[in-house]
DNA sequence: TTACGCTATGGGAACGTTACCGCCGCAAGG
DNA sequence: CCTTGCGGCGGTAACGTTCCCATAGCGTAA
């Protein structure tokens, strides 16, 4: 790669070449005042000559902005979150910025690991799905912030982007009601995690508008895997029940893994139980039945992540707190018990 | 969030604060030699005191080495894609180093955007999936580079990670003719990617070997994504045909597509055609029925491929050509022909 | 003609870090 | 007792950039 051996050119290789200073150099490269439209073009046309990059480095040391940001999520393998990156990372290319993309495994270990990463990286601030249920110190953070997630309530400081979960149980728990399943177990994330008590918290509130007992729900638990989902179902099928069982899980790869734990029983979905997912990650289309799901808007709740990252790190004082509206995407993976005879629903249904 | 006004802590304030001069901290804080124990603890705590963090922004500019790669491939929001970035993630944080992505969405123009900006910010190297054809200048990467995927044949001093795609396609076709489906058609992607003619050359070799004539295969294009190999099975199920199709994707949305297009048509997969996939996304498992596929180690690329680019960095001459083994993942979406009554496969068979 | 102002340019410092070099003091050997 | 060597430490330059300030040159007005 011969090339390869000679030092990166400078801006005074620039400087040197046009015959000016280093300082007239980067003035005609940024673009600023004060330059006669001829040295310009000179200076211009020796840094295309020479190959010149500028280099981000040394700015960020300059400046003290890096042009860097962070994402924290609990991983990039999870399609809805690299749906999530993808809209972050779009948007901050967008901004002529880059992305520095980590995976945290839900492990909070791992998440301090790599914010401290991100804090020597000196990345101008960080978007983080947090893990930790409690950041002893915020101020650790040591750089703007924006919280992707419910877990962000606890922290009326920081800036949250995230679905509007009360938005989305009540459109899932309405379908469900629509379909003729009054009151469907429930298939959660572990009890440490926040967005566990948003999503019971609006359930609860759908179920006392509707002069409903909260108690009689089914509860199970589980990560938010899929091998998570198949465990929680296998233990709701276990349990004694009359007729047909309707589950809401609150992650799609959880439904997925129901949905699996329903075939391993010898049970049909959606002829035995009913299955409602919550996220509207691409797999649920090709399942059979396809999932039907509550969609988060994880392209956008990426960008607008960014966009509040973007006004924290200016100042821009008001920060925010913004929930993004779900929608409802309907397949085959939820019987309609409001006709009278239940009958497996037809056709994929692509929404 | 008050501390945030205050300017971070430099190994200056350390130094004062433990009493000693900064190259002295450096020393201490680097674990290096010539140091007395007493110091090194003084400035230890010192750091911890203030809250020091190095500045890697500083140490790169200094050392020339900024601790950070990047990685360029099509898309972070397919599951593929998405566990080699996994893989590369894990991989460089492991080493300490961070990692930026890119997806590339197989736009050359994208590309090329990318790769200068992985310049400008002064990578230590880069991964990159091609989607250009042709580099005018290699050299004008400007950085330490692997490729992942087979278009790194057409640059002999690039190292590469792939998978092993003739040991791959022998082991979709000799599973296919083991199920007594001795021609499957194919669907393929774009004709301007090299992978392409990678893929068919491998099935050529293959048919040859068996004295057969590869000029019988139905060959479909389409996009690397489900619409692309959706439109493609139309177009293979509407010619005219005898007895059962079988179809060998170069792709697992493209075989997902092509189901929901055997669905479409009112068929059964895999009564009436049987499809084998390629990649071994999860999707693949939920899907039903599930897709039989040719697993590649998307992780495992991705860990490789970090390690090439280390190498390639320190300067280790043997750049190398790594083909990874890929793997068998046999679900339900193949009829099983070599028995007499063909039948619909049971179990959707995790593996 | 002189003085003033404006504009284009050059010089130099600073961002935070590390590496090199030189200095000082102490111990050991001649 | 003097020399030599070495271990520990401090000073300073350098990485590449930008910004502030100084200066030279030129035009204009009194």
């Amino acid at each position: 790669m011969g090339a390869s051996r000679t030092r990166r050119p400078t801006i005074v290789d620039v400087a040197e070449r046009a015959g000016v200073s280093k300082s007239t150099a980067a003035r005609a490269l940024a673009g600023s005042s004060n330059i006669t439209e001829e040295t310009r073009e000179r200076v211009v046309k020796a840094a295309a000559a020479v190959g010149y990059e500028r280099n981000h480095l040394a700015v960020g040391m300059r400046s003290g902005r890096s042009g860097m940001l962070g994402l924290v999520i609990p991983d990039i393998a999870n399609p809805f979150w690299a749906d999530v990156a993808r809209g972050a990372q779009d948007r901050a290319a967008r901004a002529g910025a880059s992305l520095l993309v980590f995976s945290s495994d839900w492990d909070p270990k791992a998440e301090a690991t790599h914010l401290q990463t991100l804090r020597r990286a000196r990345v101008d601030g960080a978007i983080v799905n947090p893990v930790s249920d409690s950041f002893d110190d915020l101020d650790r953070f040591g750089m703007p912030c924006v919280f992707i997630g419910s877990s962000a309530e606890r922290y009326p400081d920081v800036s949250s982007v995230g679905s509007d979960i009360t938005q989305a149980v009540r459109l899932g728990l309405d379908h469900l009601v629509s379909k003729g399943h009054k009151a469907p177990a429930l298939i959660l994330g572990p009890k440490s995690r926040l967005a566990r008590a948003r999503f019971l918290r609006a359930v609860h509130e759908h179920f006392v508008e509707r002069d409903l007992d909260p108690g009689v729900l089914a509860i199970e638990d589980g990560e938010y895997t899929v091998e998570g989902g198949r465990e929680a179902m296998k233990r709701l099928l276990a349990q004694p029940r009359v007729g047909h069982l309707a589950v809401f899980a609150a992650n799609d790869m959880m439904a997925l893994g129901a949905m699996m734990a329903v075939r391993d029983a010898g049970l049909d979905c959606p002829r035995d139980v009913s299955i409602l997912g919550f996220d509207g990650i691409p797999s649920g289309e090709f399942a059979w039945p396809g999932l039907t799901t509550v969609a988060k808007p994880g392209r956008d709740i990426g960008e607008r992540a960014v966009e509040g990252l973007f006004d924290e790190i200016e100042h821009k004082p008001e920060h925010r707190r913004i929930y993004m509206p779900c929608r409802l995407i309907e397949r085959g993976s939820l019987a309609d018990l409001s006709v009278t005879t239940p009958r497996r629903v037809a056709g994929a249904g692509r929404n």
